[in-house]
DNA sequence: TATGAATGAGTGTTCATTCAT
DNA sequence: GATGAATGAACACTCATTCAT
């Protein structure tokens, strides 16, 4: 009856441990994040910190990887909703955008894992695995999406996968941490869109002309 | 009595170190790259790195960004020569996507630094006074552009130099070594064109579809 | 939870460092002195040192202060206590010259420290002052005893104590581990009193004469 | 022909190394003066000093010793002029209080090595085989006097000239750079010659009383 | 289960000394 | 003779990890 409980608050407190890493990690990257740091940050002592994970690798490991999953999860749920290719290709759009301002940590985490892959070059292996699943996932549905006629036929959907890929990285990296409040914010995702070549952006397009 | 010109030695040796300095430094981030690994690379003892920089950390410096300046300087040089917008434009792209394969670890030095703005922020100041200076010099030209017909006028030119630096950025890290080889590269470089919304690229168009 | 009273434990271990410390500062100067020796001495690890110290400066600074806090708080006592002032002199002048023998690491590190003021200016700033606490109260003292008519009235007070003070420092120096046993031990002693030029050690120079 | 000049310049500048050797090394210790800083103080080039010097261990043995004989000698100097007892000692107080003044530095590193004797145990011997002959000279002359009755015969004239070179010592380390300027300085200079305990120094005293 | 003191290998940096020029 | 770049051993300090309490 007591373990539950206790299952419970071990869950709670190695969430916590979690959030904290992924915080100073993609502040300070990896080296530079002591993980007495990281216990401080949590409230609890250094040797805390080993009871709920192995070491600072499997940390940092867990760090990087569980909320890539969970961001993937909610990426891949908006392509499988119902509705046509390019209102799916629209709302993820939206959501990753989003996502770029919500879990900037996060993503700066994978980015920076990206950054050296031969430094990290299981959790890159993991990392490019989870990206395929997106990209391949938005080439299928593109290419759907080409078929109906709803995007330019000229465009193969493999590049424009990892073109608007490259591009949502490219935004979070390159824009600071008040990115939502700069003026040209939601254009730049209108033009993440445009990225796709849909066919009928014109009723857009004549507003601004 | 004084010696004579080694000076020519010792801007030799100094660009040696550098050079070194930004692969491991690319490679395995700044705290996990050690100047005795770095000395080692170059071939020299741990003591010799301490003649030509003051530290580890202004190494750093240098080797995030003197190959900068220099990258930018050539993009920049792109962007002032003689020709219509498009052209100076397109010329740009081309320059700066063959950078992305010269420059693999200068580039992801950058994107290092700017992924962890609160560790490094004089540097990071420093790479987006850097960046500033680039996505000014495109707006100006793509201004330029639309005046004269060239590009879609619904766009804003702040917006559209922002989305490409973040394309440029997003492609440098997302794709690895053999970009180049890869079979989309080509599609990729192009489509960085048709980010900038140029009003005839039927001829191009055409022969897709 | 929180662990029970071994702030005792801590505190008697960081004794035994700063004691270690006085020995071998004083023995090889501070540049000559590695923590690593300090640690070794002690019994315990390098690491150790900074668990208990900030710094190697800071070791050195309490290793400086600390007994010489002390060493002033016990000849002040002597000062402060009831009876003439040729009595507290005396008083005085006996514990201190048992100090130089008691305390000879930790009066050579005082020492060492004024006979490099530039190198440790603030260090050297509190040793003044800790001094000059002391030189006034024996002017203090003294001045009163030549108002009752034990001291010789021509000699000014600010002048006696320092040519004290002097004499205390340079026998400290002069002499080396065995002093005590010195032939001369016992009358150096007695004529650190005769510089206070008391206007009856008559008796005593009989004896001698 | 060439030589004799050569050699006069060689000399010449082993003397300006030795100098600032002394400066350094009194200000700074032993291991905190590096040989690169005494050759930049001398104006020369960091291998220079080894051709005039062995090693470093040569240089600040030859920066303790030289200057010690010369101050030595003047001081002896001193004592086997012609006079009597009390007029020679005299002399040498006055000399040697100048010293204190002249030769800080070089005392003071004197003072270093003392300090120091298990880690300068060499250097150590000849500094207390020069000082005692300084103070078995000072016996010498100080026992005529006591048989002329220039001094108090109570006083055992081995701890009197240690007393006297104590406070010499003690003087020099207590009291700044500023000594001489020092209100007390004139009466602290006779009180080293009160501390001798001449007979006659009647005259002086009245004048106070 | 949490603690937090101890560990000890590892790193940036210094510096006396050498030696080719 | 003077130079000054290169050397490489040494040292202060850090930090992931352990373990007795």
């Amino acid at each position: 009856m007591a373990r539950p409980i206790n299952e419970e608050k071990r869950q709670e407190r190695r969430s916590r441990i979690l959030e904290e890493a992924v915080v100073l990690f993609a502040e300070n990257g990896y080296s530079n994040t002591t993980t007495a740091l990281i216990a401080q940050g949590v409230g609890v002592t250094p040797g805390t910190i080993f009871q709920y994970f192995p070491s600072k690798e499997a940390l940092f490991y867990a760090a990087v990887l569980e909320p890539l999953a969970d961001i993937q999860a909610k990426s891949l749920a908006c392509l499988k909703q119902e509705g046509t290719p390019s209102e799916l290709i629209k709302n993820m759009v939206e959501e990753q955008f989003n996502h770029i301002y919500c879990y900037t940590n996060e993503l700066r985490l994978v980015q920076y894992v990206l950054g050296q892959r031969i430094r990290f070059p299981e959790l890159t292996q993991k990392v490019l695995e989870s990206t395929k699943v997106m990209t391949d996932t938005i080439e299928c549905v593109y290419a759907k999406g080409q078929l109906m006629g709803e995007f330019n036929k000229s465009f193969s959907p493999a590049m424009i996968s990892r073109a608007y890929i490259s591009l949502l990285n490219g935004v979070g990296l390159t824009l600071g941490k008040n990115i939502i409040h700069h003026p040209e914010w939601g254009n730049l995702k209108e033009h993440a869109l445009y990225l796709f070549a849909p066919t009928q952006p014109k009723e857009k397009a004549r507003e601004f002309e």
